[in-house]
Parts: C-alpha cells; structure tokens; sequence
DNA sequence: AATATTGCCGCAATTTCCTGCAACGCATTC
DNA sequence: GAATGCGTTGCAGGAAATTGCGGCAATATT
C-alpha cells in the first residue's frame, strides 16, 4: 500500500510536492494541476481537508439560541435576506435545551462545508463557557462572526449592540420620569450583554447620585416571560416603582406580575422592556423599549460575514451599534413629594 | 474474549494506545486511523462515547415560509425539539420574498443527504403553483410530510388544521355574540388554507341565515399586519361589526384599522384572529383567536415524518387537527336593535 | 529568432507528527 | 494487600508531509 500523497500523486500524475502544495493552499500550482489533484482524491475517496471542499454554492450556517423571543426570528430574516441578496443560502439552527448542541451544529455544517457560520447571541455570549471552539474553527480559517458577544484575542469580527448604553438609556430616562427606586431585572450573569447592562445601568445611576438606593433592586432569573414575572414580583415587593428588563418577554412578564400585585402599568409602575422586538407596539400596554438597531446590526453582520469569505479580513474589532430608547406608553412619570423638580406630566 | 480496547484495536488494525488517543480526543491522532477507529466501534457494536456521534445521519430539512409570523418559529421550535428527541437535527430553511426560493432549498437539502424534509406552510399551500416538484421527489423516495396544506393524490402524509372548522367556529363564536354584518379577511385565495377557512366561514353563516349579509365583506390582502389593517379598513368602511381574520398578525393590523377609524375594540367592533400564536395574550386588547394546536400537529409531522423515514409509511391521509376558540377580549356581544333576542353581555 | 523572464513542477533533504511498544496508574477482585 | 485486567502516556523509530532549489517549458521582449 502506496502512502497516501504518493498514491494521490500517482493517480494525478503529478508528484507528491504538487499534492502537498495543493492540499496547502500554497502558490506555484497551476489551476489545471490543482484539479487533477483534487479530482484524483475524489476519485479515491480521500476527504477533502476543510477549505478546498466545494464550498457549497454560498451556504452560511446561522446558529441561534432561541426562537420563542422574536427578537431573534427577527434577526435571522434580516441577515437571511441580506444574504440572500449576495447569493448566499442560510441554514438556521436554533437550539433548544433538549436539542442539538450548537457544537453539534457546528460540527454538521463543517460537513456540509458551508462559506461561513453567524452565530447570534450563541454559546460566545456566556462567559463561562470555554472558547476554544471557535479559537479552533479560527484555526480551520472558517469564516465566522459573532452578533451580541464578542470574545476579545480571537480575532473574530463581533457585531453588537451596545449594552452600557442600553443600560444607561434606559435608568436616565426613567430618573427623568421622576423614579428613585428602579428595579432591574435580566437574564443569568454569565451573559456577557446581562453584565455589560447592568453595569451601564448602574454607573448611570450613580453618576444621577440614586447608586445606593437600588443596590437590592437587581433580581436575575431566566430570560423568558415566566422569568421575568417571578423577578418582577419580587421588586415590586420591595418597593421599586420602575423596572428596566433584560428583554421585551421579560417585560411583559414583568408587567403581568404588577398586574397580579393589584398594581397598574405605567400608572403606578413604569416598565421599559429591552430589543423593541416584532408586536411589542401591539401589546398593552404598548412597551417603552430600548431599541436594538437589528436592522442595521444584521445587514453589518452579513457584511462582515462576506468580507471574511472574500478573504479581505476586516480588523476584528467589536463594531458597537447605538440602541434608541423607544417611548412608547409602559412608562410614565412619578411624582415624588420630595422631589421639588419634579418632572412634568408626560405627553401620551 | 478479547479487552475492548485491544478487542478495537485489531479490528481497526491499530495499536490500542491509537484507540484510547480517539476515544479522548487527544492530539496526534490522523484523520484515517481515526475513522478506522470509529467505524471499527460502529462494527463491533459499540457506543461511541462522546460527540463524536455520526451527526451526518438523522438531517432534517424544514422549510417554512416566513418568520414574521410568530406562528412559524412557534412550529419550528416544536418540530426542532421532537426531532431532536429522535436524535435528528433540524435545519430551518426560510423563504423570503428575495430569497432563496423553495427549489433552491430542496437542492440544497438533497445535495446534503437529508433524511427527510417537512412543508411548513410552504409553495405546497399555493394552489396555483405546479405541483409535479414534489411527485419528483417522492418518486426518489425521499420522506417528505406537508403541514398545513395537501395535495391529494401524490401519498404525502399531510397534517394540517382544520381550516372549514376553524372558519365555522369563528363565524358562529360572532353570531352567537349578536353580530350580523361579519367581515372576512385574509390572505391570497390562492393558498388552500384561504379557501378552505373561507368556505367554513361563508357555510356557516349559510346555516345560520345570514349569507347574503356577508357577501360583500370578503376581503383579501397580504398576510401580514398591513395586509390585515388596509382589508379591515375596507370592512370597517362598508359597515362590519366584527372581523375573521386570516391570521394573528392580519387581526393586529385590523384592531389598528378599527381604531384608525375612531372605533373601540371590543365595544364597536370585534375582531377575531387565527392560530392563536405566542404573545396574543399580551396585545391590546388580547386577541380572540383560532387557536391552531401548534405542539399537538408539530409532533405529529415529527411521527410523521419518522415514520416514512423508518420504512413504515403510514396511509397518506390528511390528518385534521381540531382548532379550538379562545375567547379573550377582542370580542364582545352587539346588541341589534331588531333582535329580540340578543345574546346577554358576556363575562369579561 | 534568440534570449530573458516568469511560473510550474519534481527531486530530495528536512521536518513534522503519527504510531506502537512498553511502562505506568488505577480500580476491581480474591 | 497482592494480583490482575484495563486504560493511559512517555518515548523513540520511522513514515509521511513540507519545502528549498534546480530544471524545464511557455511566453514576452528585443
């Protein structure tokens, strides 16, 4: 039995240093030798190393958390018809807590030999999760980028919305409302997005000189409605009169769990949901959210995606999308009878 | 009988140190050795530890329409999970206006080797399109399972709500509420699901006697919540008290187009949505729906779907899922004044 | 038309890294 | 507690892959 560049090379009728440049990506081959080499490995059943499979006519993996919070079908029809638009095909893997892994996904999609994988607000965004997986697909010279959570040193393009910001946003423009006791409530720590808007929300508190007042207003708990109702109705038991949330499902659980206190939304507490997800101007009441440009943030995302695949790597730096608070009627003034200035009577 | 280690190892004809090295995914392992190493354990019967499940095997595709409708993700994320339960991986293929096309999809996933593709809501619903696509792919024995929407005569097992039902028991929920004047809106007529929610409607308005009432209040628009809100505006204008709606999101657009109209929902008119997708009960007011059984019909496309893919097909008959009504606030009794005898005011 | 230039390929030296041997660690059993 | 069986790992031999360099052919240049 012949070794394997040998038998390639004989098969091919080059030499084994032809074989080896081929399989390397090295210059000096002409294009009529690199396909008898690759031909040649095809015709005896050699895989073909990632990379120089035949990229399948523009398959990009999307890979997902979720589906239930419609921030995230959002996102994949935007970047789906970016890609779209520049001949790529995406294939969605959403994860769910019994289902497929997202290194399970991974894996197929190497197998399919996809041109690049997204990954949105995936396994990148938990911060105590290892990360040598995508050091190692880095490593393949997969092209990959990140929405929401960038992972800093790997060299890995990261599309995010700016979370301090959000956070910030949202505490100011309740404080102007008049509120002093603002909860806070969002998803597991370990969310690199969960602590980047904790932090803004309370550096914007105490630079509005409110820092101490809501020390033991911040309740963390699973990033659904349910959660969001169960971290709400332990702050309106301590009296917050104001509730930033980590999401627009976490708001509206939050707003049933104000509801079930025999307390009314905006009149006696405020609630500013976060994403502006899809219908939440339908909802009642329509929900005061920090917007997250998905638009723009998928269509940059794309972008950065191809830019990879084209070869001409942009600098990996995070690209910070500004997020916009969106007024619509879950918040409302408070009047505090110590506050002299208070603010006045919003406009509905 | 030989150690398992070195039973292994002879049958891939490696040494045992090589298998324990694939069996801890440690370096310094070549690619051959390892598939020998693996397909030596597939022989011999055993279980493969870890991730290193062949995940090539047990690919599912799942085409479905959009993801704007939060019906869609809803059924994708059912599907997903009892799939996975089944060790099979789901791949979600959206089609946008822009996008890639159904066909393109299809190729894709047989290019793949998928074990199976399940419609959801697909070019199948469309009665104009030309179905010999999918004859094409049953006659290369590919497992394929339609929801919502069949086509009689190719054997494809299809589970689809049952749309005259789901028409009917709208019609009569706003008949027994005191209405007269009942408004249709939906989709292009061209999906059957249209037509068939039509014909429920319109039959049982027969039955009750009001079918002439009603013949000019059919209104047909695109699926989304504008569609909804411009159809509704043209009821609304021609005097319906209530509205059928072809979908959640047509009925978000129809309560918009009542109020548009300076009108109240419920109190002068009542809107009726379908499908009863995720956050209906959140909207302002909550929705009135048709609810679809999403879990029930996603697991049994699943079973399904198994089913045709383990060899035992199961008699190609439309399996019809009972819609159910779900009676929330966007609808309310209208007392006529020619109507001695008017339903009382229902319980809020 | 002769020659310079460029780019491609093969030989062979060199390097890398796979592989098996055998020793070692660890648990189970007598 | 010793023996035994099983899995792991350090090490060295060696095969396989890489690469520098020279040759060769095709094309451009004068």
């Amino acid at each position: 039995m012949a070794a394997r560049l040998d038998e390639i090379a004989r098969q091919a009728g080059v030499s084994k240093a032809t074989v080896s440049r081929v399989l390397n990506e090295r210059p000096g081959v002409s294009p009529r030798a690199r396909s008898a080499v690759l031909t040649a490995m095809d015709v005896l059943g050699y895989e073909r190393p990632n990379g120089l499979r035949p990229r399948s006519s523009g398959l990009v993996g999307l890979i997902t958390a979720e589906l239930q919070n419609p921030v995230f079908p959002f996102f994949a029809q935007v970047i789906e018809t970016g890609l779209a638009r520049h001949g790529y095909t995406a294939v969605l893997c959403t994860q769910t807590p019994e289902g497929a892994g997202e290194d399970e996904y991974v894996g197929m999609l190497l197998d399919r030999g996809v041109s690049g994988i997204l990954f949105v607000s995936g396994l990148h965004a938990d911060t105590t999760i290892d990360h040598s997986r995508y050091r190692g697909l880095r490593r393949q010279r997969l092209p990959i980028v990140f929405v929401n959570g960038d992972i800093p040193g790997l060299g890995v393009p990261c599309v995010s919305c700016d979370d301090v910001t959000a956070g910030r946003i949202a505490a100011r423009h309740l404080v102007e409302l008049g509120h002093r006791r603002i909860g806070f409530l969002s998803g597991p720590l370990r969310y690199s997005t969960v602590q980047r808007r904790l932090a803004g929300f309370r550096a914007s508190l105490r630079e509005l000189g409110l820092g101490h007042d809501t020390d033991d207003l911040v309740e963390l708990s699973p990033f659904d409605v349910e959660g969001g109702q169960s971290a709400a109705s332990l702050l309106v038991q301590r009296g917050a009169t104001a509730l930033v949330c980590g999401s627009d499902l976490m708001a509206l659980g939050a707003v049933r769990a104000v509801r079930r206190h025999g307390l009314r939304v905006p009149e006696d507490v405020s609630v500013v949901g976060a994403d502006d997800s899809p219908l939440m101007s339908f909802t009642d009441p329509p929900l005061t959210t920090v917007r997250q440009p998905v638009q723009a943030m998928g269509v940059a995302a794309v972008r950065a995606l191809l830019d990879e695949i084209k070869g001409r790597p942009a600098r990996a730096a995070e690209y910070l999308f500004q997020p916009e608070l969106v007024v619509r009627a879950s918040t409302r003034a408070r009047w505090a009878s110590h506050d002299r200035n208070a603010p006045p009577e919003p406009v509905l």
